[in-house]
RNA sequence: GCCGCCUUAGCUCAGUCGGCCAGAGCGGCUCACUCGUAAUGAGCAGGUCAAGGGUUCGAUUCCCUUAGGCGGCUCCA
């Protein structure tokens, strides 16, 4: 989860810090603040280094002061934090060895490795005594080891900082996560009794860090987890705590707060409030079925993708779940992805696999027949199940599924015709994913590492990549570098999304492949009589459609946009005898192909607005005697919003012009215009 | 898959330091009420306390196993 946005950068004045004094008379002297928000916590140096502000350069220095409410002094101030989380621990548990404990996102951890797990009660009591300690005022005091060996000597005791002491001279540890050793010299943070200046506790950290622990203004302790040492599954797993830190308690309850709301927005919630989808025991884990509600949103999801497409020049094809292992040799799915391919079923001597892939089927239709080049680009769609063991950990919501469907294609084209193709495929993903309400993008280009999944020749994938790149570029979009993100036959631009607050999805993929082709020996004849190679592209848009639709539950937060609402109106008498009057609107309303219900159970009026506000409905159309007098019915909206008195004919035609439409925004009194 | 936590009525959750008929709100059903913009009232039904095994005179409660969920780690074509 992300914040919605880092703030603006705030044009930052510099200042001289004369030689031989340090950073932080220099910053007071030149009154900036050192207290609240937006108190310095550290500067950066004309190397862009952050420092201490007890730092004291040898000859007069501009710096740059970096202020708490930014994301460098966050991310200072969260660190600070998880070495004041360290020391209580290590007061509270003597025995706790220390691991690493990086600023976050949002946060900190520190890893530890402990006898036993941390319990609640103990997150409660870490907490109570990092008070203390943040209360005491402690100085953090920066000192360089002389030797690498000095620094073993006195880190005897911590085995995993000895590890990294080792390590320090791999360029792979010097990373943001590590934040332990780098930047050239070996330094440990001791923290210092403000009054006796007797030294209390002390950790391996190239910094830098706030003046003191008082300079921690918020922070709380969120969860336990366990983590493997240094991130690897062969290593032992360490017990990590979690934590958050701000600037202000102001800033931290607002954080609390996105959090609240992401809760609230939790598309397994709101599955079962809404009655959406669920997850049968009976079935089995990663293994949803979509019920009535659940599934008119996902028919109409998937409709409008199919006009979508079919106007866009794709053809739709079906392929089956289960396939004869050859096919995934021949892909090369197998054995690279067989941890998570469901295991075979044995008969007739064969072993057949449920389909975690549509593209190997597809290219079975492409070839079933002698292609020319008149027919390329060739277009296969198709709303394509497959099925993936997902590990039992992993498994999440609609999210991440073990049964899922993607809306496949691929298209086979000629080399020429790829660059254009791209283009106009990554506009067209663009302009769909708007049409469901996500507008605010981002491209990632995954490229081949230099791990040995990947297959193919070198220069098809700089060519491909560059392909990627440029229709990328041509989008005008942010393009965040992703390498060794690939797939293992080909590279690929993803469209991360950012949903309502702020955090960003990943959606749709688009790549290229050379490797398939080769593979099952695709070709057409081209003009000149010859027989060539297509390229293949692959993309899928939702991704998957269930991981969609869980996006989409949680952007919307359950108030789907009138065109995708299970219930699209709901009419609300005031009294029995007012039921046929809206019966008669509910006709004219269905006759256009609206959703609509009237409310005829025992239950008062208001409390049906409760009931259909707490199911999102985006259309409440109410009608007591006054109404039915005047042939009109009124409005009442989400948001509380009432329009009254609306003639039935005007009021069919608003909400149909309005769905039909397909208006993303929830209806309101404002936004509805009934007037002529 | 690994670590920790969790699983009591359709949903959300009390409770049982091992012992009498396991409770509430919402939801469902029945009846009364017919009401102008977010909860009318009364009554009724609903639970082998996730499943299996063990310890015990006695287990929903303690232990083990399995399944499912939650939070992380690892993974995500």
């Amino acid at each position: 989860m992300s914040q919605p946005r880092p703030s603006a950068a705030e044009p930052t004045p510099r200042v001289v810090v004369p030689a031989g004094t340090t950073a932080g008379t220099a910053i007071r002297e030149a009154g900036l603040p050192g207290k609240g928000a937006d108190a310095v916590v550290v500067v950066r140096d004309a190397e862009g280094r952050l420092r201490d502000l007890s730092w004291t350069p040898d000859a007069d220095a501009e710096v740059e002061p970096v202020a708490a409410n930014t994301d460098d002094g966050r991310a200072v101030i969260r660190h600070s934090t998880a070495h004041v989380l360290a020391q209580a621990v290590q007061q509270q548990f003597p025995e706790a060895k220390l691991g690493i404990g990086p600023p976050v996102r949002d946060g900190f951890y520190y890893d530890f490795d402990v006898d036993r797990p941390f319990t609640p009660e103990d997150l409660q009591a870490l907490e109570k005594r990092m008070k203390q300690i943040v209360k005491s005022a402690q100085r953090f005091s920066r000192r360089v080891f002389d030797s690498a060996e000095a620094a073993k000597q006195e880190l005897a005791g911590e085995p995993f900082k000895l590890e990294l002491v080792d390590v320090k001279g791999d360029s792979g540890v010097d990373t943001d996560e590590v934040m332990e050793v780098g930047g050239g010299e070996l330094t440990i943070y001791d923290n210092l009794d403000p009054r006796s200046g007797e030294r209390v506790w002390g950790d391996l950290c190239r910094g830098p860090h706030v003046p003191t622990t008082k300079h921690i203004p918020a922070f709380k302790l969120t969860r336990v987890a366990a983590a493997y040492w240094r991130g690897s599954e062969q290593n032992p797993q360490l017990q990590r705590i979690y934590g958050t830190a701000w600037e202000s308690q102001e800033a931290q309850d607002a954080y609390l707060e996105r959090l609240a709301e992401a809760e609230r927005r939790d598309h397994r919630r709101l599955g079962v409030e809404l009655d959406l989808f669920s997850f049968p025991d009976e079935i089995g884990s990663g293994l949803a079925v979509f019920h009535p509600k659940g599934g008119i949103i996902r028919r109409e999801l998937e409709n409008y993708s199919r006009r979508r497409h079919e106007e866009a020049g794709y053809e739709f094809v079906n392929t089956p779940h289960i396939t004869k292992s050859g096919l995934f040799y021949t892909s090369g799915h197998l054995p690279y992805y067989a941890e998570t391919m469901f295991p075979p079923l044995q008969f007739e001597g064969e072993d057949y696999y449920l389909k975690a892939m549509n593209c190997p089927m597809h290219h079975l239709i492409f070839r079933s027949r002698g292609r020319s080049y008149r027919e390329l680009p060739l277009r296969l769609f198709e709303f394509g199940t497959v099925y993936r063991y997902e590990k039992s950990g992993v498994v999440h919501g609609l999210t991440r599924v073990r049964g899922l469907t993607m809306d496949d294609s691929h298209i086979y084209c000629t080399p020429e015709q790829a660059p254009a193709e791209l283009r106009s495929l990554l506009r067209f993903v663009l302009d769909l994913l708007a049409d469901y309400g996500l507008s605010d993008f981002y491209l990632e280009l995954s490229t081949r590492g230099d791990t040995g999944k990947f297959i193919g020749e070198e220069h098809e994938w700089e060519e491909a990549t560059e392909t990627l790149r440029q229709a990328a570029l041509d989008s005008g979009l942010e393009l965040v570098p992703d390498p060794g993100g690939a797939a293992y036959y080909g590279p690929k631009i993803s469209v991360q999304a950012r949903d309502a607050i702020g955090r960003s999805w990943q959606m749709s993929t688009i790549q290229v492949d050379f490797n398939h082709p080769k593979r099952f020996e695709l070709s057409y004849t081209a003009p000149d009589g010859s027989r060539q190679q297509p390229v293949v592209l692959h993309r899928a848009l939702f991704g998957s459609i269930e991981r969609f639709f869980g996006v989409l539950t949680e952007h919307y937060a359950g108030a789907f946009p009138a065109w995708l609402a299970p219930v699209q109106v709901v009419g609300i008498p005031i009294a029995d005898e007012h039921v046929a009057h809206l019966e008669q609107v509910a006709k004219a309303l269905r006759a256009r192909g609206v959703r609509v219900e009237v409310d005829t159970s025992d239950d008062r009026m208001q409390k049906k607005i409760r009931n259909h506000t707490t199911q999102k409905v985006p259309f409440m159309l109410l009608a007591g005697a006054k109404d039915v007098e005047a042939g009109a019915v009124s409005f009442r909206f989400r948001d509380g919003g009432q329009i009254n008195g609306v003639p039935v004919d005007r009021a069919v035609e608003v909400i149909n012009g309005w769905i039909e439409r397909r208006e993303n925004s929830s209806p309101t009194a404002e936004g509805v215009r009934v007037e002529h």
